[in-house]
DNA sequence: ATGGTAATGTTATACCATACCAAATTCATC
DNA sequence: GATGAATTTGGTATGGTATAACATTACCAT
């Protein structure tokens, strides 16, 4: 089982990569945070994030409701905007602004700046998570009397596995 | 008249900004640009470009349409869509992805990075076109084996003006 | 004038997201 | 275990964003 203080999934899956694993750690992750936060990991929540990371890489919010309606029939938008809101709101997951889409969080638990890299050939979504980048986008906002709290960073281009 | 070599508008426009100077320069600067690469700067490129330019703030696509109907009685969705598609491919607006709006560019041109400053309190919007912003980024990608093309770079906090 | 290309008009529709209120579930307290 | 407050979910309607598809017009070169 997956320490709790380790990131679980970072960079692009390779070929080695058994998703099936990253699925279960995953899901366990968000069980014990919300656990640890007094929040409630409900049956709708959970299956919410099962179908999102049922293939690692980002969903749109009507494709996730139309898979949720083979579980839960009366699904209607709000039923998954809300639980997005609450997978979003407890850092389960991320929003792909560029794409009105949705993906797993690699490293929920661990406050991290996001930066996404976002194939655009296969779709699949990586996370830099660097404060490096972070910290040169505050103090460049800075130097504009601009005080920085939050970014969105999405970077478009091709995966490892795409280029090869 | 402003010189067609300098960035026109940088930074939050402060206390001292004229904007119907700022406004007629940079129209000036679209008609002369599309001149030179054999486009065409249209009456109702212009209208639209005016009317991006009119608040020196980001505009909502529906809120153009509005305001754009006091012009053009018939104007519809596609109208604006495909004008402000125009103006992107020509690099004089930039879309702001956080707030599904778009934004004159001040400094039209000269490819540049586009990393958007975004207030949280009035909504105004300034660019880094920062190179070191994009360097670090493109090498951090690379080095997760990502070959950046492009990149959506928002930063949302408070503007000088509104944190005073 | 004529024909080709680019731009705009027009209608319809697809896609993304939220407001609002009612019903059900959960949880603490009695 | 019953009671009531608070959270979660159900369900309907609507608002907001963007594009498809095709008709028409304006522009430009020959
Ligand atoms: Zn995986
Ligand atoms: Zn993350
Ligand atoms: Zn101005
Ligand atoms: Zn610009």
């Amino acid at each position: 089982m997956a320490s709790a203080n380790r990131p679980l999934v970072t960079g692009f899956p390779g070929s080695d990569h058994d998703h099936g694993v990253c699925r279960e750690a995953v899901l366990a992750r968000a069980d014990a945070l919300c656990r640890s936060r007094g929040m409630r990991f409900t049956r709708l929540r959970r299956q919410v994030l099962e179908l999102i990371w049922d293939e690692h890489r980002p969903v749109k919010a009507y494709e996730l409701l139309e898979r949720l309606r083979a579980e839960r029939a009366g699904a209607a938008p709000p039923t998954v905007y809300r639980t997005l809101d609450f997978l979003l709101q407890e850092g389960l997951i991320h929003r792909v602004e560029s794409l009105n889409a949705y993906v797993g969080c690699g490293d929920p638990g661990h406050l991290h700046p996001v930066q996404l890299l976002v194939c655009r050939c296969c779709a699949a979504v990586a996370e830099l998570a660097d404060d490096e980048v972070a910290r040169l986008l505050r103090h460049k906002a800075g130097r504009m009397g601009f005080q920085a709290d939050s970014a969105v960073v999405e970077v478009e281009g091709v995966c490892p596995q795409c280029s090869s």
